[in-house]
DNA sequence: CTCTGTGCAAACACTTTGCACCAAC
DNA sequence: GTTGGTGCAAAGTGTTTGCACAGAG
């Protein structure tokens, strides 16, 4: 167990946090709060606001990521389940890391609808960073 | 104007749904149902909910695709404004052509967080093919 | 004429928030 | 002791639905 976690984060470690991201290190694939709530129900009587409010507290402090069809439900993950993507500016060619993944949640949907699972990926993003974005907008 | 759409999808062509498709096609880019509503609002005095039905039955008859963000706003665009990918099943080998793409969404996404503009993409999947995943479940 | 689509308003599901109390630092 | 976190219940937000009427086929 990492309760670790929630130290270094600056946040304050309370009983109900430690639940919360205990299930998440369980749960090796995204789940909804829903069934973090579940899980907890029984046992330690946490209260669903906290759930959610932990839960977006843990994506502000970038240790969990949301995903989820859109209208849908919303998905939570620890990120460390995540792998890294690259975006490659096409301008300056400087190259900058995410650790977000947008096939994860589509590679669900899609099956849903295909029955096709998806076991591997390989994502390139390519266009302009932020800086050569307003540079070539400013020019216009 | 491609209002055959419509027809050629077997529903009703109504006054209504003409003036939601016809705006989904001026839309190059995806958006909510409540942009779309803001747009005939003035003019036709159409209802939210005519608004929603039309779009999921387009979504439903796949000629709209739905993105966006966890717990956002869902937006819609027409199929036709998108591009494809394709599913290699590491098992048959076959190939399948999804024309849905993950990324679209995702780039917004990631424009609002780093302000990062995403021009081009490329993605690869593979994993295993409804049949082929069937198989190996059940031979365990 | 029939049956699908529409408008309206009310219901929904999921998520967020205000306030008073409580516990971590 | 201070400040941030929790529980509770109530309010949001975006989307869906039931019903009676209207318009497309």
């Amino acid at each position: 167990m990492k309760q670790e976690l929630l130290a270094s984060l600056g946040i304050k470690v309370t009983k109900q946090r430690k639940v919360i991201v205990a299930i998440l290190e369980k749960s090796k694939e995204p789940i909804t709060a829903e069934e973090i709530y579940s899980c907890i129900d029984v046992q330690e009587g946490i209260n669903f606001s906290t759930v959610y409010r932990t839960l977006n507290t843990l994506a502000e402090k970038g240790a969990v990521t949301k995903t989820g069809e859109p209208g849908g439900k919303i998905y939570f993950q620890l990120k460390e389940h995540h792998h890294a993507h690259e975006l490659e500016c096409l301008a300056c060619h400087k190259h900058i890391m995410i650790d977000e993944c947008p096939v994860e949640s589509f590679s669900r949907t899609l099956n849903k609808e295909t029955g096709f699972v998806v076991t591997e990926h390989h994502l390139q993003l390519k266009g302009l960073c932020a800086e050569c974005a307003s540079h070539s907008d400013k020019s216009v």
